[in-house]
DNA sequence: AGAGTTCTTTACTGAACAGTCCAGATCGTT
DNA sequence: AACGATCTGGACTGTTCAGTAAAGAACTCT
């Protein structure tokens, strides 16, 4: 039935992303992304159709995988709530900080870029704010179990919090903290949950 | 001495700032920047420069007003700190809310945007960071004289992680937040900062 | 009022852009 | 091995871009 395409679609995502996160949506041309991926832009084209597609489909891709991967993170016995919430954040900063060339995360960097441009695109990212979100809540709500965390608290709300926390922390990264001040900022705001009040102590 | 210029340099950088602050540094043509400005290009390169420069400009006037204003809300009496603090958060809070276009802060748009690309836009909005830090950690030590805060608490750590609060509230306003949820991640992030020990407490 | 200086506008240039198209390459099928 | 279907890459189009240049308008000073 004809030939099969020669590339791998993940991949060519995955390299799209990669390339409107450089530069994002208006900086990166059809040229970039036909130089970054290897294919040309007819193939483009008749794989996943015009820029706007292409974008959203590589954005798409990047919020599954990250939706995905921050619920699996978060996911575990009551126990080591408190413990994964800080490896959450502690993963977020390292794999920043390593990254050859520092881009702020796909989501912070988009909803601020398109908020009120693109609403496809602006979807999208609620979606996945709304997915970070609960795997957050749910988490705060391992931890009030365990009594590491005030029951009385919303946990919904403490989540936002943590959301706020978590992308602050992203387009920070950009303008040259170092880690050391990144991680106190992090220790800083997960001493800022609030403690079980003493009356309730038990263990 | 010839015929001066027929327009109020700050008023058309404000124009020009809203304009980029619309659709980005890449997204903004210098045709848009005319038909907002009311000029010619021809009149914005002689007064300004080429499009960097102009941006640069614009940018500089936004983050000393920005600055100037954020110091001017956060200074006062030890007795209020807490209170200023609030009405810091509270109050950009709303101005981004009743902004007709809801537009990101300038500050939190162009950190992401063009962190790494523009080593001399990074500069200015380092720079601002550090100012509002400043700002925030005054405050911060302010209420600490007053009783409110931990003395043994890191003013510069938490005011980081207020800055992170901060950007993070403003970036996450575009996908439809309302103002309830705002003021009360707010309030969170403030319950959040560190109490005197009781037995250190006095009045 | 006139001269000189500065501002303003319009038309222009070369480059880069998104999107289209088609000739040729490549593969599964028979 | 030959066919048909699909993929691939480069050339092409019309548009928009940033930046320039020059002609004309407006103002101050003498």
């Amino acid at each position: 039935m004809g030939r099969p395409p020669g590339f791998d679609r993940r991949e060519v995502l995955a390299a799209v992303e990669r390339e409107f996160r450089k530069n994002g949506y208006d900086g990166t041309s059809l040229d970039d992304i036909s130089a970054a991926t290897g294919l040309g832009r007819g193939s483009l084209y008749a794989a996943f159709g015009d820029k706007h597609a292409l974008f959203l489909a590589a954005l798409g891709d990047y919020c599954d995988q990250d939706e995905a991967s921050g619920a699996a993170a978060l996911a575990g016995p009551d126990e080591t709530a408190m413990e994964r919430l800080r490896a959450y954040f502690i993963d977020s900063v390292d794999r920043q900080l390593n990254d050859p060339e520092q881009l702020a995360c796909m989501a912070s960097r988009f909803t601020v870029e398109l908020a009120g441009r693109d609403r496809d695109a602006t979807a999208r990212l609620s979606q996945g704010f709304e997915a970070q979100r609960a795997a957050l809540a749910g988490c705060l709500r391992a931890a009030q179990r365990n009594g590491d965390l005030d029951p009385a608290a919303e946990p919904v709300t403490l989540a936002t919090l943590l959301v706020v926390d978590f992308r602050g922390i992203g387009s920070l990264i950009g303008i040259g903290l170092d880690r050391a001040e990144l991680v106190a900022v992090v220790d800083a705001a997960l001493a800022g949950l609030p403690v079980p009040p003493p009356s309730a102590a038990a263990s």
